[in-house]
DNA sequence: CGGCCAGTTGACGTCTTTCAACTTTGGTGG
DNA sequence: CCACCAAAGTTGAAAGACGTCAACTGGCCG
């Protein structure tokens, strides 16, 4: 699943958490700000209390690649733990959010204060690598059409709402938004998405997708559905 | 650069590191044997002292994909300290390896005992957390004669050797292996690598290739290349 | 009411894969 | 030592997926 099924906090008692969070600052981002930006000192790591946020880097010729979208009790920034990095990405609220932030020498003692903080952190680390490394697979192998019914499928887990006749994506999520997160252009998710509407798997607006037939999309996602040709 | 600028036992005393090393055993896997299965539970964690080993996934339809290839000092296997995981990945060893194996249990003691480990734990992890989003950045955004480009250049710096006319991969690498490394198909490698080796760039033969001019192949990795036409 | 931004869609080009036939290389056993 | 075989590599031709470009639509806000 996601990371939510393991947060920070996970396993620590009230005052435990309660220690950890005072010993951080709180931070107020709204919509369209930026929590941490690609190429600067990496000081700070980062628990996202509130809101939504994606994580995305901007190639050297200005192209935008989204890795995920961050929700209420995601980490984020963990590089800061090593002395001298730089961020590697930019982490931008598309929502109003709520941060908390801890810098190195603060997070490194609770780290050694609290044995549990340590291994969630590790565990938080290989579960990136482990999505990281799914989505290297995925656009090493798979075409476009797929990764976007994955992208829908999962994002659908994770900030999806149920609604009357289907499972709103709830958030604003535009073509171009959808094209970065799956390495592709906006041209062709337009497509796909067109292609998809006429067979009534989903139903989209300006940067709105709801999604009418998930189980449909899961089976593009994984290749067992139906030949999908008209 | 690559994780081999730290390891697992950076800033550790020799006593220390002496330590930890009993604490493990040792096994030696031979060429083509692997190391560790995807799909197996994940029991341990994994210290490679000696050799070179493929790290790669595959797919359900049974396509490969190469994510790294590992050399001495590497450290894999670090989502054994999570109960109850899986290997995401498989393992396989390229030339004769030995290795260092440590149970769950016992790296959770020694991590417990000394904080130093678990501050190169994270920062092994988080630098595999950013080579991949560099890998997902390359495959979202960048041709396939420019990802084999970067792949050659990685692979030269990590276990290149100086040979009388250039930088010589030492190591066993097929068509079929690069491409498994950057997401493309042998026959398009095989291409790539006979136009570059017509321009003099590079030459090569079965399972082996030099780079006689590394300089040109950064500059087509980075798109500062003289526009590669005749 | 006008402009702007997101979205759509056709036409076209190009990169890459796919398939097939062929050559080269290196190792092995007679 | 040589012949042979399997595996690795090469290359042409054709098809397919996707990107690019351009023109157009529609909703929304000031």
């Amino acid at each position: 699943m996601d990371t939510h099924e393991l947060s920070l906090f996970s396993g620590l008692t009230p005052s435990e958490e309660a220690d950890v969070r005072k010993h951080g600052w709180r931070r107020a981002v709204e919509r369209g700000a930026f929590i941490v930006h690609q190429g600067d000192p990496a000081t700070s790591i980062f628990y996202l209390d509130e809101g939504r946020a994606k994580l995305s880097q901007v190639t050297p010729d200005g192209q935008e690649v989204a890795f995920r979208y961050l929700g209420a009790g995601d980490t984020f920034g963990a590089i800061a733990i090593t002395p001298g990095a730089i961020y590697p990405v930019s982490v931008e609220a598309v929502e109003d959010c709520q941060v908390l932030a801890w810098d190195r020498d603060t997070i490194q003692k609770l780290l050694a204060k609290n044995a549990r903080l340590g291994l969630n952190l590790t565990t938080i680390l290989t579960t990136m690598v482990r999505q990281l490394q799914d989505q290297v697979r995925e656009l090493a192998t798979e075409r476009a059409e797929r990764r976007i019914a994955r992208a829908l499928t999962r994002l659908a887990r994770q900030m999806g709402r149920r609604v009357e006749n289907g499972i709103l994506i709830d958030m604003p999520l535009s073509r171009q938004d959808l094209a970065e997160l799956t390495g592709t252009t906006l041209y062709t998710v337009s497509r796909v998405l067109s292609q998809w509407e006429q067979q009534g798997i989903v139903e989209s607006g300006r940067e709105r997708i709801l999604l009418r037939i998930p189980h449909r999309l899961v089976l593009i996602a994984d290749d067992l559905g139906p030949p999908n040709k008209e």
